[in-house]
DNA sequence: CGCCGTATTGAGCGCTCTCAAGCTAGGTGG
DNA sequence: CCACCTAGCTTGAGAGCGCTCAATACGGCG
């Protein structure tokens, strides 16, 4: 473990892991179990198919994405997972890693050992609530997926992205997109340049304007009622 | 609850369910705390949008498929729940539920109350690692959502449906499909067109055999190929 | 400033959708 | 028992959305 102050306010577990010292010890918070944490570079990889489950991991800074090939060298996206959230419950089952996990930016996780993670939760019935219901989040995870076409997908991304990124906009009318056009369209099971084309649609249409990697919605009611 | 005796070989619950007449109050079991089993016509609604989550449901008996409508009336189907599965973890996030659950077939479902439930995982450590097993199961679930042409979606399907209805089967070689081509069409994005067309192509190319419902497979591992 | 990966834009193709017409199976009533 | 009816499934023809391939523009970084 590293000594240097660490600052998780918008941890998913932020309640259950006391980070001050005289806190290190009590062997109820969650910090008393994390194994290490591990500083990962842009591209670097968290964890890859086949590897044995033995940890899950909270994403302090930074982005991933997890993954799978098919066949034709295609990613298909799972899903991206932002500061705060938590990475590999998925894997609980399959007891091994079944995708790939990459930060798309320098990134830093808590390694939270399994084991010993539920032996903290017979003894902790608030965290084991709380983890209930992060994991059933997970699943309303990808809803934007479902929709039926490029414009309804990638404007339900948007919105999905904005709320998801709240705790580290100034505004909410603003967001600065962490992922590749490549990414958002293997998400999305669309090209990159169908993604380019709808956002340079919507721009046109004035609902959104982008500047690089920045996208600003100028008229967010408008976007939702492309997809509800 | 009814009186009636009932088997549940099949549920991801039954080795905390006891149902022997001895056994039926025995606090640190799930049936002292079942609140019904319902039984659902064909096409009968189980949740609804918007209803309140109190319960979660074992299924028994049938089929379900979740969805929710899209503004232009299409189901965008989540999942569908067979005999033996556990629907409505998703809502213990959302609090109300967001989605329908529609019986494809006369069904039976265990309805779990789930405050009551969290009170029983207190108890019963084998029975939490147990439920979030589960949980993490269904995070794999849609997987063959996610590839990118109608063969591969189909494909992966067909493969998914065999695995799961394993349990109901006299052989892993043939399968009776409970939904229709137009549920299938809508949880993997297409059309019950296209749907056709696919297992049309596949019996042409001699991979399976059509009998109306009945899906024999011919040759597995060329179906598998496909999509992996 | 120049390089290279990423993003945008364009043109044409093809997979999937739309629309429409038969076909099949299962249910109903005479 | 059979004719009919209806919903669901299959098949066909043509259209269109998104893909492929290609050229250009942009932007981050040395």
């Amino acid at each position: 473990m590293q000594t240097e102050p660490f600052f998780c306010p918008s941890c998913q577990f932020s309640s259950f892991c006391e980070t001050e010292d005289s806190q290190r010890s009590d062997p109820k918070q969650l910090n008393s179990i994390l194994k290490q944490r591990i500083r990962i570079k842009k591209r670097g990889v968290l964890c890859a198919p086949n590897h044995k489950f033995r940890s899950f991991y909270a994403v302090n800074k930074g982005t991933f994405k997890t993954f799978q090939m098919d066949q034709d060298g295609n990613e298909l996206i799972r899903n991206f997972y932002f500061a705060g959230e938590i990475l590999g419950f998925e894997a609980i089952y399959t007891q091994n890693y079944s995708f790939s996990a990459v930060a798309l930016s320098d990134a830093i996780v808590c390694e939270i050992p399994y084991e010993n993670f539920l032996d903290l939760l017979h003894h902790q019935c608030a965290l084991q609530k709380r983890f209930i219901y992060l994991m059933s989040q997970q699943l309303n995870l990808g809803l934007c997926q479902n929709y039926t076409t490029a414009d309804k997908r990638l404007a339900a991304f948007l919105v999905d992205l904005s709320l998801r990124l709240q705790p580290f906009t100034p505004t909410i009318y603003e967001i600065t997109i962490p992922m590749s056009r490549q990414d958002i369209a293997n998400y999305l099971r669309l090209t990159p340049e169908t993604v380019s084309r709808t956002f340079s649609k919507f721009q046109k249409n004035k609902l959104i304007k982008i500047i690089n990697k920045k996208v600003k919605f100028l008229k967010l009611k408008e976007l939702h009622e492309i997809f509800e």
